[in-house]
DNA sequence: TGTACATCAGTGAACGCGCGTTCACTGATGTAC
DNA sequence: TGTACATCAGTGAACGCGCGTTCACTGATGTAC
């Protein structure tokens, strides 16, 4: 390969992350080996430095970039409350605990971001707060602070209930749990 | 070291597993190596293959051991309601968020439990359920399935509130997660 | 428009290192007599 | 009770392998004239 224009550049760098984000949430950060992630992407693995600084400036280039995407995906429609519910249906559905790597990235990932360095804290802070002011202009609290923290506590109940169901051995108490963990969404929302 | 009453190595398996409990909280199960692990025991590399058939085997013995301690320590007092407050109060402390390695297996391993092997998912479920049917029998619910669900989902709640303060850069905003937390558990249960 | 040159994304081999696991060996203890 | 022996938890070096990272090199493209 050679010189290209600054667009392919970037496209590629896009594709990388992309990937990277799949291999994540399928096989966690620690999992994920350099040459691995490369060759998802159809690179070798020397191309990477082309584009990234690290390991670590990936990891948080990765969590800003699924960030967005969940934002993108998601976004439309949260501000109603019909759009809120199916939200909440899709995210607690078993096809979504059984694709991890299509799936939330906060759900795959939350306990080796919270492991991870402070640029790859404030990756996440950052993109998880704008995700979520999508949702909180939709719930009801005195002031715009206040709604933040009580959709970001919603939504912290979310992930730990994919989590758990994901981690349960036993099906159908992995298919309740789901069951009532919207339950519990819907009444605190 | 050489030939020891059968006591001498059931100690010695519990310390390995004690330690390899607050490494793996610490730096996660990816994140933490046999001979460090060992080390940790105070022992060398080659000693653990006498104890464990393999690393992922390990691994499903301390997810179990976790959770037998866990339950242990907070046992006592939660079929009554403000025993059942206090541990929630605990639970969602910034000391808890702050110290992983003493805390709460779930909050730090539970997304590599989720894509870990089935003894491993088998025995965190095991664990987990034992543990939870405390909490369960202070919950009111029309019967004792219902009532476990429901415990689970609340415990659920509580693991992905941590997770995120833990993972959130901006201390403020983690600080009052956790106490909306609390809020939403109290007002659920 | 055609040609010479500079650029730099990507290649692929190599670096030292730690991984999980194996193995020949050690030596303090429990057991047999 | 004293001695010889079998046991086996633990040692520490070594196995092949993949890790994150470096680097000399390639060659298709953009740019300058």
């Amino acid at each position: 390969m050679a010189r290209y224009s600054r667009e392919h550049k970037e496209v590629t760098r896009h594709r990388i992350l992309e990937r990277a984000g799949r291999r994540f949430k399928r096989d966690g950060i620690d999992g994920s080996g350099i040459a691995t992630l490369m060759a998802d992407a159809g690179l070798t693995n020397g191309a990477f430095y082309a584009h990234f600084a690290s390991k670590e400036d990936l990891v948080a280039a990765v969590v800003g970039d699924q960030l967005r995407s969940q934002r993108e995906r998601s976004g439309a429609g949260l501000s109603e409350r019909a759009g809120f519910e199916q939200f909440v249906r899709d995210y607690l559905s078993p096809a979504h605990r059984d694709n991890p790597d299509e799936g939330c990235p906060s759900a795959a990932l939350l306990d080796e971001i919270g492991r991870g360095s402070d640029a790859t804290k404030r990756a996440y802070t950052d993109g998880l707060v704008a995700m979520i002011d999508d949702i909180a202009s939709f719930i009801q609290a005195p002031d715009r602070r206040s709604a933040r923290v009580r959709a970001l506590s919603i939504f912290a109940s979310m992930v730990g209930t994919l989590q758990l169901s994901r981690a349960l051995a036993d099906r159908k108490l992995a298919d309740d749990v789901l069951a009532q963990g919207i339950e519990n969404v819907l009444a605190l929302s």
